[in-house]
DNA sequence: TCGTATTCGATAAAATTTTATCGATAATTT
DNA sequence: AAATTATCGATAAAATTTTATCGAATACGA
């Protein structure tokens, strides 16, 4: 099954599988009732998800879960790509420490800094080299993501060195908003804004007690 | 002008708090297309955005940036929140320091965690208690907001202590998918997801470039 | 073996969100 | 002063996303 898979329904198959790989139950088959169940969505909208990208599905059983774990895996792990990362201060450490990205095919290659105390070493075994490498270094490796956990002052600049040394695609953590060509995908992580959504809902939720 | 916030909306409003105040431009009002263009938006989108919390667009010149974003901070503000923070690890420490909280009328008042090292100490001018102060001292606040960032493993339990020491909204930052009542707001932070659909975007790019 | 319960997949309906269009208005230019 | 231009606000259309419904298929228990 190969339909055209949704913005929506993209951001929810990693939900899958990690729901997949971290449940810990026992059976050979999941049904989308089950998920839907453990993710607090609804049942014909994972059915509808699944569908998208797998066509196994059973009644009565729901999905051999073996199987959907491997679709998921190869259809996230499809667009493997490695990534470099700029500014290892916490954030930084935090992302090249995260575990979770390696699960879906995503790989945190190597990290830069400007601070002498830090080039050279290794962050969660990854190497930390000067920010001065930067371009020779993702040029050879020929890396397409850069991922910028640093202060927003420097989010521009750097952005326009990654991207001179071939990055593709910037996630930047960073709350500046930064101009990039056109053909560069920039994804901002911001979190004030998931936690206005998280705010507004305690709201409703408070509310609707009264 | 109060008229219903979609989700979608919401998740807009601090990104244009966020680029009104860091922008370095000068004039004293700015356009929705300005905005827009800055932030890679539509400008119709812009101007619903707004509409549905101001009213003081002026044709030709846009809005006044000053009340623009005395409007936004009242909004976003108007649902301030004091928050403490499960697991002073690196992402906690990170979020612990994040400045762009505050702008936002949310604020992390204390960490909890589990290694005598860090307890009794300040991480970014925040005091750093033991999970077994966790109870009292969120009762005691009368915080309702909290934020997990552990090891998967123990994101479970610690909802659970959380939830019964009075917590009414948990961010979860650990890739668990943890379970609560009915009537507790629970965000869980995916990574992943992000990455995801960052991958896809850039393989769209790249595939559109043949 | 047969009936029942559960789930799937597909289609349709509803809801939400984004985008387009257009008249009105205020600043700017001629 | 009049014409032009940029922008707003509102309404309507289009697109997307979610939710509901229903027949078909399969396992399980009587």
């Amino acid at each position: 099954m190969t339909t055209v898979i949704s913005k929506a329904t993209l951001q929810r198959l990693p939900v899958y599988l990690n729901c997949l790989k971290s449940a810990a139950d026992t059976g050979e088959y999941v049904s989308a009732t089950t998920l839907a169940n453990r993710l607090g969505l609804g049942e014909v909208q994972v059915r509808k998800d699944l569908a998208s990208i797998c066509d196994a599905g059973k009644p009565k059983v729901g999905y051999l879960k073996k199987e959907l774990i491997a679709v998921l895996e190869n259809y996230l792990g499809a667009d493997m790509n490695d990534a470099v990362l700029v500014g290892v201060g916490h954030l930084g450490t935090a992302l090249l420490a995260y575990k979770g990205f390696e699960e879906y095919g995503f790989k945190i290659v190597a990290g830069f800094d400007v601070n002498p105390a830090l080039i050279g070493t290794k962050v969660a075994g990854k190497q930390v080299f000067s920010v001065g490498e930067m371009d020779h270094i993702i040029r050879r490796l020929g890396i397409r993501i850069g991922i910028i956990t640093l202060p927003k002052e420097y989010a521009q600049e750097t952005a326009d060195k990654l991207i001179g040394a071939g990055i593709r695609a910037i996630w930047n953590f960073s709350p500046a908003y930064i101009t990039v060509p056109e053909n560069i995908v920039v994804k901002n992580e911001n979190m004030a804004s998931s936690l206005a959504v998280l705010s507004k809902q305690l709201k409703e939720v408070t509310e609707a007690e009264k």
